[in-house]
RNA sequence: GGGCAGUUAGCUCAGUUGGUUGAGCACCGCCCUUACAAGGCGGGGGCCACAGGUUCAAGUCCUGUACUGCCCA
């Protein structure tokens, strides 16, 4: 058995050989009808034109760690895996490959451009799948789904009908947000703000009456074509005078109002300002109330209209050269500032953002708001909390969705316009002619936005419309584990689609990690040069010691900085697991140990390892069904490092040389039953190595090797619970860290056998002592060890107190003595100190009448303990000081 | 400008209802003890950002200050 596992663990092949097992075996493809509590996630469908990044290692290795978690516990799991369609970021893709032959897209026309993504999206669209394949993702591979199939464009065009015709879509013009680069409208959550430094340029507007001047200040010289008013506010003494007056519109000569509102800031800039209603979100607003002329000076090429006069046909950047250099010339530039503001980018290809007038589709959002808002805390709880505010704060303040984007890969509108009578039908599939006329119909050009299809995914994913089973049956699905940034982009979408349309929540509960960064706290990007890149991560390390990286990390709330050093740390601990069941195999017997009842099983550190592990498991069941991912990879490996590893296999190292055959046989047992529990316990985290391992295992004879993924998670064993046990083990366990200490400081050899004395605080002390003598000998390395109340220290002795227990070393040959003393003094201090905290707590009146009783006892027993081992501490240096003067 | 986090060992972070601050890495000793040198054993290192308050008791609860980060406008 000893050669079935190399030395080192190379997750290469093993990886290959247990993802191809998963997906030919359909491990994770679950039956509708099979029992079980069914137990769903929807995966957040990675942009299929993407890559994948760190960010979606962490999302899956989380998802999965809690869907192998679920299968162990007996639930019908299904684990729904695919890909968006990414609007606007698949068509940049195929339109700058286009390019590259001298084409656009136009010259294709929109069909055969449409035919041309597809064929793209076939060659190269499942690279990202592939990529998370390499992850173990225990996702159905047989569910694949793609926001653009049939199937999940039907429900897009169901949705959309029914929306519409519940008056929640209309279409209308508005002022929407405009990136002339993508050419398309974008959701005002797709617009990212960043700060950055302007110029605030301060322009003299003339009255129109010669009486003076107003001036005003500007960000945007560029929109000042567009100006149909000035407003002041109300009660700003500087202005008062002025309302109702006409002002003309420099270098255009322009004649425009003068108004007033309260929304205006006096303290920024004049306190004057110019409204472009066609040019600004808020001047929009402005001058839908006061019932402002609306005049476009830019088109959607960022270029000025005839409405700009000598500035038309110029780009907007140019233009605002112009204006500016003309309004000084006319002596109308009053001063320029610097000025640190906000800007919108695209946030697909970052080019300024232009906020832009024109006809689009709208859903009313906040309409739908207020039911997803409601819904949570009670039907969805968000995980952790703190984003509860955020999630409240944006659907308080939520604008009506621009769902039209001027693309063509996507879902076309389902709406046709007559061009006879001009009569609109919206319907799901193309009408042959004019319902109302019997004209010629035309489609809208539009498609819809991405997110849109993305909010269906809970149930679209599930065959809506269609009545399933999966839906009955795994709708709605359990939790959504996502990222923090997309939280409105998807999250509150699908709770409002999810509730008009299934009259149900999507999901019952919302976990939001946090985001990647890199060692230094900056968020990973391609310009920075700092992403650190899975694929090469799993590569070099294997795939589990990137995933228990990530899950160690993923504490609640808190952003992983992670460093390529910290995988590689952790890949150590993948080795060690896999060096504990080398030496596992090498002293397992070929089939299976016979069983023996582990609640009987003799021997302290059997108790005390299965006693250990009931605690392990039940407290890493809690952690995982509470989100706390970080706690439970921490509970795997300290019980595997410090516990199983560190004592138990030396403790058992004994019972294998053994003559006693029935004493080795429930070693064995014991070791092959707590690591296959151990093995188990770790799989969701770390797959791979856990399979491999249990598949290496001895197995009953004539049974055969059985596959991880499809093991439960152990059951309790109550018998084994046993807090006292574990308490006398770790007496034993203190002596020999005593004497090992005493050893180090010394600077006695570890390996240097010492006589051990041991005088014990009672008869059960010494019992418990001599039965257990024999690992003491061994882990602390004795040469003899005598136990007994009436063991007579020897003067020059190195000594400790554990538990009461004297713990004696004679010293003899050149040891330095000097040494010792100072050791003693130091641990004598120590208790000192801690004695007089505890007894100035059980002095204070108070704290003995109000605190709780247990405490107070707890406190007193504490006391009890230091005192008495301060005392022993101060007789044994005495004795020792006396060893030092007779020299 | 509004909101939300964070500040604990040299570094990165845990610390769930208030009850002796923990871990990993790094550091310093000593060890090739036949599972693992990607290892073992031992050790040092923290007035828990600052100032108040509540409490018998505060890293933990409350208020304020400073710095850092994120989101929204």
């Amino acid at each position: 058995m000893a050669d079935t596992l190399p030395k080192g663990y190379e997750p290469h092949d093993v990886e290959a050989r247990w993802r191809k097992h998963w997906e030919d075996d359909k491990t994770f493809t679950p039956d509708p009808d099979a029992p079980g509590e069914p137990y769903s996630i929807v995966i957040p469908p990675p942009n299929v034109t993407g890559a994948l990044h760190i960010g979606h290692a962490l999302n899956h290795t989380l998802i999965d760690v809690l869907c192998r978690h679920a299968r162990q516990k007996g639930k019908n799991v299904l684990w729904v895996p695919g890909t968006d369609h990414a609007g606007i970021a698949t068509q940049n893709v195929v339109e700058r490959a286009l390019a590259k032959e001298g084409k656009s897209r136009k010259d294709l026309g929109r069909e055969a451009f449409i035919d041309r993504v597809w064929e793209w999206r076939d060659e190269y669209g499942h690279r990202i799948l592939d990529q998370a394949r390499a992850l173990g993702d225990s996702v159905d591979w047989t569910r694949l789904r793609f926001t653009m199939d049939e199937g999940l464009s039907a429900a897009v065009r169901k949705v959309f009908v029914r929306l519409y015709n519940d008056g929640l879509i209309y279409k209308g013009d508005y002022i929407i947000n405009w990136c002339s680069r993508c050419h398309t409208a974008l959701a005002d959550d797709e617009v990212e703000h960043e700060q950055s430094r302007g110029k605030l340029w301060k322009v003299r507007y003339l009255l129109a009456d010669g009486s003076g001047h107003i001036t005003i200040a500007t960000t945007r010289p560029e929109t000042i074509p567009g100006d149909t008013a000035i407003c002041v506010h109300p009660e700003d003494e500087r202005y008062a005078g002025l309302i109702g007056k006409k002002a003309v519109v420099p270098v255009l000569g322009r004649e425009i109002p003068i108004i007033a509102d309260a929304y205006v800031d006096r303290e920024f800039g004049t306190g004057a300002l110019k409204v472009t209603p066609c040019h600004d979100h808020n001047d929009w607003m402005l001058g839908k109330k006061h019932d402002l002329v609306f005049l476009k000076a830019i088109d959607e090429n960022g270029v000025m209209t005839a409405e700009a006069g000598v500035y038309q046909g110029l780009a907007k950047d140019e233009c605002r050269n112009r204006i500016v250099a003309d309004i000084e010339a006319a002596g109308q530039l009053e001063g320029i500032e610097e000025l640190d503001h906000a800007v919108g980018h695209c946030y697909r290809c970052h080019t300024v953002v232009e906020p832009h007038v024109s006809t689009q589709w709208f859903v009313a959002a906040t309409k739908m708001a207020p039911a997803a808002r409601d819904a949570v805390p009670g039907m969805t709880k968000i995980f952790p909390e703190t984003w509860l505010k955020t999630y409240y704060h944006w659907l308080d303040n939520i604008r009506d969705w621009c769902i039209s984007r001027q693309i063509w890969w996507g879902h076309r509108i389902p709406a046709w316009n007559c061009e006879s009578c001009g009569e609109m039908v919206v319907a799901e599939e193309a009408p042959a002619v004019c319902p109302k006329c019997g004209g010629a119909l035309k489609q809208e050009e539009d498609v819809l936005d991405t997110w849109f299809s993305s909010a269906l995914w809970p149930f679209s994913t599930m065959g809506w419309p269609e009545d399933t089973k999966d839906l009955r049956r795994w709708y709605p699905t359990s939790v959504l584990v996502t990222g923090f940034d997309i939280l409105f982009f998807w999250v509150a979408r699908m709770m409002m689609m999810g509730i008009h349309f299934m009259g149900e929540v999507p999901f019952k509960d919302v976990y939001l990690h946090a985001l990647v960064r890199d060692a230094s706290g900056r968020k990973m990007s391609k310009s920075t040069g700092n992403v650190i890149d899975p694929l090469a991560m799993i590569d070099k390390y294997g795939c589990d010691s990137l995933r228990f990286t990530l899950t160690a990390f993923a504490a609640m709330g808190r952003d992983i900085r992670l460093s390529e050093e910290r995988i590689e740390g952790y890949r150590h601990f993948v080795n060690k697991l896999w060096n504990a069941a080398r030496f596992a195999l090498m002293n397992l017997p070929e089939e299976a140990p016979a069983p023996v009842a582990p609640e009987s099983v003799p021997g302290l550190h059997h108790q005390w390892l299965l006693h250990r592990l009931e605690v392990v498991k039940q407290d890493m069941e809690k952690s995982l069904a509470d989100y706390r991912f970080n706690d439970a990879a921490q509970l795997g490996y300290k019980f595997l490092w410090n516990e199983f590893c560190d004592w138990y296999l030396e403790l058992i190292k004994p019972d294998m040389q053994s003559e006693d055959p029935k004493r080795k046989a429930e070693a064995q047992y014991v070791l092959w039953l707590a690591l296959r529990e151990l093995l188990v316990l770790l799989h969701p985290i770390i797959p791979f190595v856990t399979a491999e391992i249990w598949a290496a295992l001895p197995v009953a004879a004539g049974g055969k090797a059985t596959d991880i993924a499809r093991e439960l998670y152990p059951a309790a064993r109550p018998a084994c619970y046993r807090p006292a046990e574990a308490d006398r083990m770790e007496l034993i366990q203190g002596i020999i860290v005593a004497v090992r200490t005493i050893k180090a400081e010394l600077g006695i050899s570890p390996s240097h056998k010492v006589s051990l004395m041991l005088h014990p605080v009672d008869a059960a002390q010494a019992e418990l002592l001599e039965a257990n003598s024999q690992c003491m000998v061994t882990l602390a390395r004795l040469e003899n060890l005598t136990i007994g109340t009436d063991v007579h220290a020897p003067k020059a002795s190195a000594s400790a107190v554990v538990e009461g227990c004297q713990v004696i070393v004679p010293l003899k040959g050149a040891v330095d003595l000097n040494g010792e003393l100072a050791r003693l003094d130091k641990e004598i201090a120590k208790l000192e100190k801690d004695v007089i905290g505890v007894n100035m707590k059980l002095s204070n009146e108070s704290f003995v009448s109000r605190a709780p009783a247990d405490v107070v006892a707890r406190e007193r027993e504490r006391a009890d303990k230091l005192l008495d081992a301060k005392e022993k501490m101060q007789a044994l240096r005495a004795r020792f000081a006396e060893a030092l003067t007779e020299e």
